[in-house]
DNA sequence: GTATTAAATTAACAGTGTTAATTTAATTTC
DNA sequence: GAAATTAAATTAACACTGTTAATTTAATAC
């Protein structure tokens, strides 16, 4: 899983054969598939040590403060940080399409605890009175959307000409949580 | 390029081989590299094409109103609107991960007219001093961001238990304008 | 009707994920 | 310690993939 990591974060998921991952480890391609159903069965695991990760962080992020509010802009910084650090992982997990499968499962997953710490913190931006709509799942789903979208947009779009990162990344924040505020 | 366009949005991009084409067009899969450099290249072309139906989408909504702000939120809908009607289109456009390529270029495209369509509908916005930031260039590269996040979640997301769709698309409309109104 | 250009094809290469059958290595039993 | 059993890894092969070079078929020009 290490070395499979490690050359689908270089490389690309699709870029990367099984014969290649292979000859990485030491061992012939077949050898694999005595530990891993398929190359999405592998690239699943890999998946779920990575959300475990962005799990564990924006979970220690939210024992740094009091002020709810805070709570999530620093919370939201970390997905789109941690997205940005690790865009190979980032697309793996959130915008590379899944051949086969419909998606990603969230249920009982580490993707569903971080997720879950979304809503915990809008929960208590919810009970200070700070927003504008009494709606815990709809305003957490909408702040996902756009944590994602710029994401996802920086990580693919080299092309198109963005303005500096991190203005843009503090805008989209900032523009959100000014937009669930009351 | 219609069968190949109706096969990429059929099945997806890396399931459709260039044989699969040939043999729906009634030719050798070599012809196709008679007028097309390779794979990505008919991909190419056919994003194109779509890129067109979006641009003139949104430019034809701006007719309809002189509402600066109503205008706004009309192309947003539309490009949202789009992208779910469209979901295999939009995830080859903005989603998919191009081989090689380092993405979309979107200079002289049909891609940014339409974000140039976007540009004005702020810059109107801000001319009538609706805006909270002085900046067209960053207000509209976040809403974008917000615009593709929520539609590519609900395109690749499936497994995810998003609230109504229409409620979300419509929260999420309604926290960018919020949030970027003075 | 021949020469020239265009269009399309066949054959092939190097690579892919994956399966079945087989061999090598390690462990247990006597 | 030798034989039997289980585990681990490998080789060979299948049915694909995108793509190139060489060749054939069809259309056009003179």
């Amino acid at each position: 899983m290490d070395a499979a990591r490690e050359m689908f974060v270089a490389e690309g998921y699709q870029s990367v054969s099984m014969r290649k991952i292979a000859v990485k480890i030491g061992y012939s391609p077949t050898t694999i598939y005595l530990y891993f159903e398929d190359k999405t069965d592998l690239l699943h695991q890999i998946c779920e040590q990575t959300f475990a990760r962005l799990a564990q962080n924006i979970q220690a992020i939210q024992q740094l403060s009091d002020n709810p509010l805070e709570k999530l802009r620093s919370g939201m910084r970390e997905y789109i940080h941690f997205g940005l650090k690790h865009p190979s992982q980032y697309e793996i997990i959130f915008i590379t399409p899944l051949p086969k499968n419909l998606g990603i499962q969230f249920e009982q997953t580490n993707g569903e605890i971080a997720f879950n710490t979304l809503r915990g913190v809008v929960n208590e931006c919810l009970s200070a009175n700070l927003l504008r709509i009494n709606d815990v799942e709809l305003i957490s789903q909408t702040l996902w959307a756009g944590l994602h979208g710029v994401t996802s947009l920086l990580i693919k779009h080299g092309g198109f000409p963005f303005v500096e990162r991190d203005k843009l990344v503090d805008n989209v924040i900032e523009t959100l949580i000014t937009g669930i505020r009351v």
